[in-house]
DNA sequence: TTAATAGTGTCTATAAGACAATATATA
DNA sequence: TATATATTGTCTTATAGACACTATTAA
C-alpha cells in the first residue's frame, strides 16, 4: 500500500462474491448409489438458459466472509452456517460485467448436506473433472470457480480424514471411506484408507471405556472421532527435510 | 453475482494489490555462505520507523496483474519482468486503512536475484518461520503476506525442480540443490534429493549429442534443463486413487 | 445357517535413508 | 600428487499394494 492522502481519487470497483457451496450427497440420495460430490446452484431470473453461483456484492463496513454468510442467505436461505470461505482467485477482467467495473472474489466453502435441507437452489452433480452438470451452463466464470474449488477439495481429501469437517459427530471408516469416494470421485483401496486414516484419529469411547460402535447390516463398525489437533501430517508423506545437520 | 441494474447504489471499495516479491539471495553474497530467501521490502516515507511491501492502488480499466506489474515498476524500479503474481489472500478488515475503505489483495511472485540487480528497496531474508528481519516492523498485514508467501513457496520447492523458473537456463543438481535450500532454509539429503529430481529433468546435450558440463572445482557436473512438461507428478508420490475397479 | 460388513495379518514391491565406492576435474 | 566435487551402487527400513483370513452382527 502506497502513500495516497486523497483516497476519494481513486474510484474503487465494485466487488463481489460469488460462492461454489460444495456438499456431498448421500449415497442412498444420489442415484447412482454411490456419495457424489454436489454444488449449489441457481436459476437468476433474468437470463432464460443459465445458472450462477450464489453471489453478492460487498457492502461498506463488511467483510469478505460476511458478504458470503449474507449471500448464503439471501440466495441460498442458508442461515447460522458458521463457513471457512476458501478464496480461489480474482476474476478481474475489466470487461466482464457490462454494467461496469467489478471484480469477483470466487470463494468455496464446503457443507454438510444435512445443512443444506431447506436450501433454494438446485444441487448440481460436479464430475471427475470438475465440472457441474446443473441443466444449463454455468455463466460468467462460475465455471472456473467450481472447477478449483473441486481441484482444492479433492487435494485436502487425499491425505487426511474428513479436513472440511463434514462429519459432525463420530463416523466409521466405512462412512468417511464413502465420503471421502464421493468427494474424489473415485473408489479408494479400503486396506490402504484404513491405514493412512485411523493413525489421524481417535476411537470414541463411552465413559467407561466401552468403544462406541455402529452398525451397518454386518459386524458392528468402532466410531471415531477426528483428532483434537489439527495439522498432523500424515505419516506416509515422507519430507525432504533433514531432521539432523547431516549429509 | 446477483442482478442488480443500478450499480451505482454500491460505493466499491479501494482495492490495493501488496506484492512479496520473493527471490533467493546466492550463497557468496548472503553473507551466511548459504544460499538465503529474501522479500523485497521499502522503507515509506510516511513514517519513522517502518518498512512495507511495493503495493499499489488498482486503477479502472486494469487486471490485478497490471496493478502488480505497475507496482513493481513505480515502486520498486522493476520493467519488464513477466511474472506470474498469486494470490495469497484478501485483508478486508473493514478499519485497516483510516484513510477509507480498502480491500488489499496479497500477493507473492517469485524472481530471479539476477533481476532485482537496480531494484529500488532492500533485501530481508525470510527465516524459517517465514519471518522477514527487514530493520524495522513490517506494517499493515504485510508480514502475514510474507509468511504466506513464504509458505506457498516452499511447499513447491519440496517436490519439483524449481517450480517457479528461477533458473533462466539449464543448472547443475548442485546448483538446483543450493536454490532449493535456500528456499527451504534447510539442508537436503543429497542423494535422495537428486534421485528425485533427475526423472524430472532432461540432461542438456550439444547438437553433436555430447553432453553439457559445468565445473566447481571438482569433477564436472552435466547440466539439466527442466523438463518442457510441466506438472508431471512426482513418482514419489503415492496416490489413493484407484487405477481399476477394485477392492 | 448364510450374507454382509468389520477388522487383522502377511507377503511383495517400491522408494527413502544411510553410506560406501568410484570418477574426473583443479591446484 | 592431493583435494574437491560428481556420480553410481548397495544395504536397510518404512510404507503402499494386494490379498487372505478371522470376527460379529442381521436375516
Amino acid at each position: 500500500m502506497g502513500r495516497v492522502d486523497d483516497l476519494s481519487m481513486f474510484r474503487g470497483p465494485n466487488v463481489a462474491v460469488d460462492i461454489a457451496v460444495l456438499t456431498v450427497v448421500p449415497a442412498p440420495l444420489s442415484g447412482t448409489g454411490l456419495s457424489q460430490l454436489a454444488v449449489l446452484v441457481e436459476q437468476p431470473d433474468f437470463v432464460a438458459d443459465g445458472t450462477v453461483l450464489p453471489g453478492r456484492f460487498l457492502r461498506e463496513g463488511q467483510t469478505v466472509a460476511q458478504a458470503v454468510a449474507d449471500a448464503l442467505h439471501v440466495k441460498a436461505g442458508l442461515v447460522g452456517l458458521d463457513v471457512l470461505p476458501r478464496l480461489l482467485r480474482v476474476f478481474d477482467d475489466p470487461g466482464r460485467d457490462p454494467r461496469g467495473w467489478t471484480l469477483s472474489l470466487g470463494h468455496a466453502v464446503s457443507v454438510a448436506f444435512e445443512h443444506l435441507e431447506g436450501a433454494r437452489g438446485q444441487l448440481a452433480h460436479v464430475d471427475g473433472q470438475g465440472a457441474a452438470d446443473a441443466g444449463s451452463p454455468l455463466l460468467f466464470d462460475h465455471d472456473v470457480i467450481v472447477r478449483e474449488a473441486a481441484e482444492g477439495m479433492r487435494a485436502r481429501y487425499e491425505l487426511e480424514p474428513d479436513p472440511d469437517g463434514l462429519f459432525g459427530v463420530g463416523f466409521t471408516l466405512a462412512e468417511l471411506r464413502d465420503l471421502h469416494e464421493g468427494v474424489l470421485g473415485q473408489q479408494l483401496r479400503k486396506d490402504t484408507f484404513n491405514r493412512r486414516m485411523v493413525e489421524q484419529l481417535r476411537p470414541q469411547t463411552r465413559s467407561d471405556g466401552t468403544p462406541v460402535l455402529r452398525t451397518r447390516g454386518g459386524r458392528p463398525a468402532q466410531v471415531y472421532l477426528r483428532q483434537p489437533r489439527p495439522g498432523v501430517p500424515p505419516a506416509s508423506r515422507r519430507r525432504l527435510v533433514l531432521p539432523r545437520e547431516t549429509n
